[in-house]
DNA sequence: TCAAAACAAGAGCAGTGCTCTCTAAATCCA
DNA sequence: TGGATTTAGAGAGCACTGCTCTTGTTTTGA
């Protein structure tokens, strides 16, 4: 599931292209003894990235600076540019690594959960997006804020590490709907449009789910409200003071969440 | 109400701003015959912000040049600075246009639904935010999106027109709940934390609402389930096909959040 | 009429992304 | 081992940004 970090943090660094490999890529293409310079340039693209990472935390997206981060590696602006290409190259360098950071921290939230506590796991994703997100403001306004003016992340490379939060959720979801732990008749019953359907159905067969209309339309909304409530919490929404209990708020949240997809629990 | 803001127009607010404020203030403020030279002034801080306005849409926050401004203005760079104290100040400007723009909109939407239409209400409120969302993303990305780096809207200047929606928002829930049309025993019943009660009655006490703590706090989340959904559509979230069908989607959540809110209908 | 206020222009500073050229060092290979 | 080749880094430079300061010019109002 890892395989665009594994990619970034071993191999691939070494042709300053970030390419999405298979695991099985990785370790063929990776013979580890390397040069000393290939070692040198995979060490400084990771300096790079943490960087990179530092500015982002302290000054957000759109002050990222390459020459800022130039100065904090000793070098010269024009130097990086023989790691990354560009500007935008850095971004998606971010964006990746912010995507699998988030990922691990949602699977391995999930995964301290007990298997058939689907309710649990729910609620700990949730939580697990929450945390991150509080603690990496930065990094989640990349991932989910504002798409960045003229920049287009590169598809082939940021859709895997991308969709492993909304692949979890969805996977916790049919999970329970298969262990008869999920209410597909929950209330009040609002019809699906057949446009609507079509899409839904599309999701099905490609995600191979079993769950019906009905919880797939409640699980979308489950995924953007959860996302939403977080939204509005680290971008300042909710006034400064409007919201003392914002722990309790968000816990309540994902209660009623849990309750419209109908997982009970 | 809009003192604030009446504060910074003095002539300015001629100018095609958009304010918050009663006819009363208006026609009392505003003496209308000015000096040319006042009305010139008004005038060309009309043409930066309608400048500004097409440069954020063309281009986004981040890009906001007030030189390309000046450009367009026809003017040099420096000249502008004796109309906008900095790039802030343009945003700001900025800012309390757009959630004018989106006040006015969501008002005359819900306006146009019978009085006793609660659940008609809110889903042409959630329809005007998405509409106005979906044809001026840039603006909605300033209100809703991201925090700009090192930007902080004045709030005294902001926080009336910034609240405009989801004070209209509460309202029609506190309406339908005082006309008996809100079920207030929405199940499942998630039990409400003395922590989070206490910021409900706050919001209570400050918007002069009946409603109790279950639908208030489901209120919130409907209200961020809201914008939740808009900001995933707006801000690419879904991928480029996964959903066709987004208006069946939108509305189909807007039901869902109906339900879940307790407005029947 | 004349001083004061407002205005526009221009130069300038410090910063940005990015390209280009040049030198020095490391690596490869015959 | 020595020469050819590749790579790293430095530096200059271009076009752009926000913003300040000075210098004339125009408009205003008493």
């Amino acid at each position: 599931m890892s395989r665009a970090v594994l990619s970034f943090v071993d191999g691939a660094l070494y042709c300053g292209k970030l390419v999405c490999m298979t695991s099985a890529e990785s370790s063929a293409a990776k013979p580890k003894a390397t040069t000393p310079r290939e070692r040198a340039r995979a060490q400084t693209i990771a300096d790079i990235i943490r960087l990179g990472r530092e500015h982002l935390a302290l000054h957000g997206a759109a002050a990222l600076s390459l020459r800022a981060v130039a100065r904090d590696l000793g070098v010269v602006s024009s130097a990086v540019y023989r790691y990354v290409e560009n500007r935008d190259e850095l971004l998606t360098l971010l964006l990746i690594d912010a995507y699998n950071e988030l990922g691990d921290h949602v699977d391995a939230a999930v995964e301290a959960v007990p298997e058939k506590d689907f309710a649990g796991q729910f609620r700990a994703l949730g939580n697990a997006v929450r945390a991150w997100a509080v603690r990496e403001p930065a990094s989640y306004a990349l991932l989910f804020g504002s798409p960045v003016p003229g920049y287009q992340a590169p598809g082939e490379r940021t859709t895997v590490p991308g969709t492993r939060v909304i692949v979890r959720l969805v996977g916790i979801f049919d999970a329970a709907y298969r262990a008869g732990a999920l209410n597909a008749e929950v209330t009040p019953a609002v019809v699906i449009p057949p446009a609507l359907a079509a899409d839904l159905e599309a999701i099905r067969a490609e995600l191979n789910l079993a769950a019906p209309d009905p919880s797939l339309a409640r699980g979308v909304l489950v995924w953007t409200s959860v996302f939403g409530a977080i939204s509005f919490e680290v971008f300042g929404q909710y006034g400064a003071d409007t919201f003392a209990a914002r722990d309790e708020l968000f816990a309540h949240q994902l209660r009623v969440l849990q309750g419209v997809v109908g997982l009970q629990g």
